[in-house]
DNA sequence: CTGAAAGCGCTAACAC
DNA sequence: GTGTTAGCGCTTTCAG
């Protein structure tokens, strides 16, 4: 079949086993053979078989991601930098990221997992969108596979992970909206099996607490996170005779389908109601209007998880358990 | 470390050898024996070690994909549903994929392909933006590894394709704006090692010949493939004495970025300028204004390249070696 | 129908 | 410094 360490050495008349701590640069193999092995399997175009190499220690060189899957065929723009994120980071010490992706609480994403982890597949985990009983959690640390994530459960798992600073990114949202005169203010929610959305109706709450507004569970809506729910959701709030003025919404996405049900309904956004959403993926900037909404770094954090990842998984130690991104406020013009 | 199939052999008090086969379904196996085994294995847990099965069946099961990186941090939006259909399809024969990214080539490029291929990390790899002279296709053949790609090479290498009929939705992209009264039209198009670049081109020319215009060499351009490129050449083009009335650009995103020239120009889009974009992404259907451009349904393409690489891979016919996708024309608010 | 044994290609003790 | 040897966990002949 393919080129083997076996050839290589026969080729060098040397052993196999010098030939690999050759190529593994140890000390105790004398440097003039060293050269002449190096030289030799570059010329002769051999690299190790991963399928031997992993069997024999270990370890897979891979990190695993599955991206949470909305529709066939539909998935959040914000996987592109996430992912490049951590394959850049992977790509820095040699390993791959093997990827998938399936719905939430399926079968399907546990098939991926028992592959995976039992399979032994990968070294590590990465996850986003972290669920308040998050089974994956538990299942990674039963099996002590190493894991990072977006955001800590409630579980009794512990785990490194970036804390987004969700709470003060909405709490900010708030004020701002306030700051431009409204007082009814709704937000237009995510499922509440989310930690993050938890987070956000938090601060949520915060701000219209700081701002001496009262908080009203009927503002609240827990959607779906797509923009057809934001857009039946929002309908119905500003049919209701006292509508909210304002619509924070915990995704772009959603606050798009916001917009739309705005100009349905014959309203201004910007003038007769403010919008604003969460992400700041690149369509917002180019919506019309422009949308108010908070930025998420993506590919800063999943270059931060995947490098905090590999250091679990090689044993060094990580500077910090758990990491603050904060979120900052994106003011354009959806918001007056 | 984790359990084996020596594990399960011996708790079932059987052989592995029996246990195995039992679990691979085949039929020399007592239908008791093997309803014991796989039961057993569920209970307990097992799956076989992804790494011994791969050394021993010369297969990793995993299909492999690299995405073009433009800048750090920056990819195009297109990947993901690329991603999905790859991931998605794979999935159906419980497959995995392996992804990474690096800059067109480049060494990091070459370097993943060697990890990938010589150390027989995939069992086969798909490529997109293939490139004029693609040395991707002439490795991959040299080595035997199956692939697939969007589009076809100049090189001698014969390999299963998706042709993406880019000169006809060029051509009639051209149609559509000399239809809108457009006489003099540019085309700001991608590096001309694209092979798909070169097809627009021709198209673009196709369709000018069509309508009685003739082909003006200085209306075409040849870019970096980003929003800034075609920004700063829509400025110059739009500068000239003589200044085109169209601009037909290679991607969504330099039309998107063609159309800030025009605005800081002076011109409105729709009216005194027509710009048009490639690729149908989120954006285009939200910009202001709303897009002209082709359709490129990345999603169906991913599958069925994965389909037929899968179908290689397991050596199963493959209906086609090329499959023609359409490309629409999507008309929005920017040709007016 | 089931088991013993070989070996995929590599790394890591352990000898020399 | 270098070679010999024993496995990593599985699949697959080949016997019985």
């Amino acid at each position: 079949m393919s080129i083997t360490i076996k050839d290589l050495a026969k080729h060098l008349d040397l052993s196999i086993t010098t030939v690999s701590r050759a190529l593994d640069g140890y000390d105790d193999v004398a440097e003039e053979t060293r050269q002449r092995v190096v030289k030799a399997a570059d010329e002769i175009g051999y690299i190790p078989s991963a399928a031997a190499r992993q069997l024999r220690r270990q370890r897979s060189d891979a990190i695993g991601f599955i991206m949470a899957a909305a529709s066939p065929r539909f998935n959040d723009p914000m996987y592109v930098s996430m992912i490049s994120g951590l394959s850049d980071e992977a790509a820095t010490r040699r390993m791959d990221m093997v990827l998938s992706s399936a719905a939430p609480d399926t079968e399907e994403e546990k098939n991926i997992y028992r592959r995976w982890v039992a399979g032994r597949r990968v070294d590590g985990m990465i996850l986003n969108r972290i669920r308040q009983q998050d089974w994956r959690a538990e299942y990674l640390a039963k099996y002590h596979m190493p894991f990072v994530a977006v955001g800590q459960t409630e579980s009794a798992v512990e785990y490194p992970c970036v804390v987004i600073e969700n709470s003060a990114g909405f709490a900010s949202l708030v004020a701002h909206v306030v700051d431009r005169g409204h007082q009814r203010i709704a937000y237009v929610g995510g499922s509440n099996i989310l930690v993050s959305n938890q987070e956000c109706v938090e601060g949520y709450r915060q701000g219209l607490e700081a701002a001496g507004l009262s908080f009203d569970p009927d503002l609240v809506v827990s959607l779906e996170t797509t923009e057809e729910a934001a857009y039946a959701a929002a309908i119905e709030l500003l049919s209701r005779p006292n509508a909210p003025t304002a619509l924070l919404c915990f995704s772009d996405t959603m606050a798009i389908g916001a917009m739309a049900a705005a100009k349905e309904r014959g309203l201004k956004v910007g003038k007769d109601l403010a919008v604003a959403g969460y992400g700041n993926i690149e369509r917002s900037q180019y919506s019309t209007p422009t949308l108010t909404t908070l930025n998420y770094p993506s590919y800063e954090i999943a270059r931060h998880l995947a490098a905090t990842l590999l250091h679990i998984i090689c044993k060094e130690p990580v500077e910090q358990e758990s990491v603050k991104f904060p979120i900052e406020l994106v003011v354009r013009e959806s918001t007056g």
